[in-house]
RNA sequence: GCGCUCGUAGCUCAAUGGAUAGAGCAUUUGACUACGGAUCAAAAGGUUAGGGGUUCGAGUCCCUUCGAGCGCGCCA
């Protein structure tokens, strides 16, 4: 543990339970009068009848001496106790914490294996804005889960099956595979889906072929099969190409499409009716869940089974879970899915710990998120009004990126000033996308995600790459400063050693809350910590010890910057 | 009609039930032959949509009104 905040609340628990008669956890925060705020005296003197500032002092006398840790503590206000720490308390945590991979991070004291279910898109449809947030938020708890050494199980639930797919490849036929390939190569899966929906709607007889192959399809018939097989590896390989671009984690490995379950649906049906789960509602297989009801306030059913017999998505999602339970052991099932699915979602986990599927030790979690707006505050929409796609937005992305870097860093070699580019241009959509609290719609704007000024990836670069330089400058390999050497005299180095700190205690916030937001704000912290030291504290110019102590601090908020950035999925240049 | 989510500075966003609600942009005023000015310092800007309640303490929890978005039977 690093964080002084937790380790100051730990040292006081006890004296605060001894007092309160009961297990007190006392909350320490950050705090603009001093280091650090302790509130726990408030809520202990309500339950003891006594004033706050009593209890405060009851609380310091018990606990003893704290100087190794705090420099002073004042009973302040209505009853807080303010805390400075220590310059070499801080300074020996920042010397142990650098000398673990994890920065002092805390790691769980059980390995959980956590499945993450994100991304998502749809054989034979183009992805768009709303695939790019699925994408990179559950990428980035993924990327959490390994940092703290979860078991990580990441899943791709594609939708590759369904009515649609009769449709789809009656319009493959028609076209010509060769055709077909040719057009998914160049991202036109939207053309190619528009133009089938287009005939479907039109004509009749292609209609009727439709339906036919629906049923060819989910009767197993070879050749079909072979066809639908087209459609999805050839979706797969567009998909690929824009997670490659994204520089997200998923392969062809996490693919745990729609159609892995239709061997277990059957299975589904009958374990819900051995289990007297299943009644008939107009033809059609459902359960009722209490606490669901339709616009006539009328039982709402999950259907399971429709009236013709097939089966639908909510069927496909019990399936899941049973898969992820039972045979992932999952302990937490994280769905990373747009905030609409909602109700479904909570229809799917009352069904399952109703059969008795879903134990009450396994966390099922919605990671609801909002929309992505355009400054109109509506729905994203490009010129022509269609969904933007997103490879198409990605590469903006770069573009934009590279004529900055080209403007402010015109010396730089075209490689490095593409791969500068690159990192700044993707970072800077992911981050627009991370840094808001993920439950709120947020307004999409170019100019404010590429600044570097604000809470903005560019800026989080710009400060990591100005460390880089000081050591390039200096000559001085970073692994080769001696972190021992840390001593804290300067205010603005108190104050960045301690944000620094904190790592620790917010990536496992970020984690608790599935909200990496979090993470981003902290993040800003640092590097407003960092400029602020910077512009007051000289590195290189400094007389030893100094110099060398700054250079471990340099060192240490790069550190957190680069190992921060890493976990949303951003990459942090070393020059910009 | 029922349900879910949201409403914070002119704009875009933060804020574990804790002191005087914080940032960035925009506005105004300062600091440059610089360890990278792609920066920093400062000023101004708020009845946290309205109203009740719980609490020692509410932007946060509860109730209610208003406003916005979304969902609600065989698409996924």
């Amino acid at each position: 543990m690093a964080d002084p905040l937790e380790l100051l609340s730990r040292r006081l628990a006890d004296a605060f339970a001894a007092l309160a008669g009961s297990p007190v956890d006392p909350v320490v925060r950050p705090s603009e009068h001093a280091d650090a705020q302790v509130n726990g005296a408030l809520s202990v003197a309500k339950a003891l009848g006594r004033s706050p500032r009593d209890v405060a002092n009851d609380v310091l006398g018990r606990v003893g001496d704290v100087s190794d840790i705090c420099e002073s503590v004042e009973i302040a206000g209505p009853g807080f106790m303010n805390v400075v720490f220590a310059a070499d308390f801080l300074a020996d945590q920042l010397h142990v914490a650098l000398a673990d991979v994890r920065l002092g991070v805390q790691v769980p004291t059980r390995r959980e294996t956590v499945v993450i279910d994100y991304s998502a898109p749809n054989v034979a449809k183009e992805m768009h804005v709303g695939h790019l947030r699925s994408t990179v938020i559950g990428d980035a708890l993924v990327r959490m889960h390994e940092f703290v050494g979860n078991r990580v199980i990441r899943e791709n639930h594609i939708g590759d099956w369904g009515t649609p797919f009769g449709m789809l490849i009656e319009h493959l036929l028609d076209l010509g595979e060769a055709r077909a390939a040719e057009e998914f190569s160049v991202g036109d899966l939207d053309g190619f889906y528009k133009e089938a929906r287009k005939k479907f709607e039109a004509d009749g007889s292609f209609k009727e072929r439709s339906r036919l192959r629906v049923v060819a399809l989910q009767a197993g018939d070879e050749e079909t099969l072979r066809m639908w097989r087209v459609l999805v590896a050839e979706s797969t390989k567009y998909f690929n190409r824009v997670y490659r671009q994204l520089d997200v984690l998923l392969t062809d490995d996490d693919l745990m499409g729609e159609s892995a379950y239709n061997e277990l649906l059957p299975k589904v049906v009958e374990r819900l009716r051995e289990g007297g789960l299943l009644q008939q509602s107009d033809g059609a297989d459902v359960m009722f869940l209490d606490g669901f009801t339709n616009r006539e306030n009328e039982p709402l059913p999950l259907i399971i089974r429709k009236g013709d017999g097939g089966y639908n998505y909510a069927t496909t999602d019990l399936a899941c879970v049973i898969d992820r339970v039972e045979r992932l052991s999952a302990n937490r099932m994280w769905y990373v899915v747009g905030a609409p699915q909602a109700q479904h979602l909570q229809m799917v986990e009352t069904a399952t710990r109703a059969a008795g599927w879903l134990p009450s030790t396994v966390e099922m979690r919605h990671v609801a998120f909002g929309n992505v707006l355009g400054s109109d505050k509506k729905m994203l929409k490009s010129r022509s009004g269609d969904s933007v796609k997103l490879s198409a937005l990605l590469d903006e992305a770069v573009e934009r990126a590279t004529a900055a870097v080209r403007e402010k860093n015109p010396d730089l070699d075209t490689a490095s000033q593409d791969s500068i580019a690159r990192m700044v241009g993707i970072g800077a959509v992911k981050y627009a996308d991370l840094s808001t609290d993920r439950v709120k719609d947020y307004i999409f704007d170019w100019d404010r995600m590429l600044s570097f000024d604000g809470n903005t990836a560019p800026y989080l670069q710009y400060a990591h790459a100005r460390i880089c330089s000081i050591f390039r400058r200096a000559g001085i390999e970073r692994s080769s400063v001696d972190a021992s050497l840390l001593a804290l005299s300067a205010k603005e180095e108190r104050a960045l050693a301690l944000v620094v700190l904190q790592f620790d205690s917010a990536v496992r916030d970020t984690i608790d809350k599935a909200s990496p937001h979090r993470l981003c704000t902290y993040l800003y912290e640092v590097a407003t910590a960092f400029t602020a030291f910077y512009e007051n504290c000289p590195v290189l110019k400094s007389d030893e010890p100094v110099r060398t102590s700054r250079l471990v601090l340099c060192d240490a908020t790069a550190r957190v910057l680069s190992t921060g950035l890493g976990l949303l999925g951003i990459d942090a240049p070393e020059a910009m």
